[in-house]
DNA sequence: GATGCGCTTTAAATGC
DNA sequence: GCATTTAAAGCGCATC
């Protein structure tokens, strides 16, 4: 029978050594892409755009067309109430 | 002269275009990156790791052995007023 | 001369507690008004509102007009621009 | 029969008055607290306590004794693991 | 396992 | 230009 704590990569601590390294890994690939994106949104300001409504672009291209209409509608409504 | 505003690419709702697509583009990447960590942590649950002092380990590897021993002193210290 | 260590709340083990203790009140009254919130925003949507319409009508009520008006005037503008 | 729309306070626009008004009186209220918040922990810095520990401090004491002794247990297993 | 909520950290804006 | 204050993003927890 195969010990399973000690039977090749299963020996317990070389498994978490991977995991903590895969997710460090993991960790800097995401860093750069933060990165990278935050040099994009800089390049779009010194352009001249407004980054605060770029990402609500952004966030708005994630809903379908009825998604939005319909969330717009509902604002619309909910701030005549207000004057 | 070249107009600024026309001028290929820097036709500027182009350049808009260019800019929005590239940070959905890295939002996506960053997106499946940390989908990937999640299956990475995932599977060290799993595996009969815990999450939470992966976390920690992760954090505290990103500072020097120094950083570490002051913050873990500082931390002591403290603890001991409070008996 | 007074020892600034020793004397009275000075004594820095009691300062430390006395802050810790000031933070941990004060963060149980946060919590408790954070609760507050929430059930006045699920009676709202057992009411039948959106709460998260409410959320932006809320934001929103933080600008004047006027940034109110600029901002949606740019997102308009921005948006016209993807079709 | 009563109107269940335009009965008193039941009438829909009055009711969302209503619940915005009291959740932006609960917006106001925890400001407040937070900053009360940020007052002393910066009172605590400038009197020469390290306001990152405290914040541990604080977390941990949320923790009874055992779990406070097991997480600690934990991660330094784990850390042994790297040397 | 997915959603929402609060906390933390980081980025942006503003005042000195 | 720097530093403080405010807003947003990401992360982690808790809940369903």
């Amino acid at each position: 029978m195969i010990d399973p704590v000690k039977n090749g990569n299963n020996f317990a601590p070389e498994r978490l050594k991977s995991f903590v390294e895969r997710v460090e890994r993991l960790n800097e690939e995401i860093k750069g892409l933060q990165d990278d994106r935050k040099e994009v949104l800089a390049e779009a300001k010194a352009t001249g755009f407004d980054v605060k409504t770029i990402r609500k672009v952004i966030q708005r291209r994630k809903m379908d067309a009825n998604e939005r209409a319909e969330a717009d509608a509902l604002l619309d409504m909910y701030e005549r109430i207000f004057g």
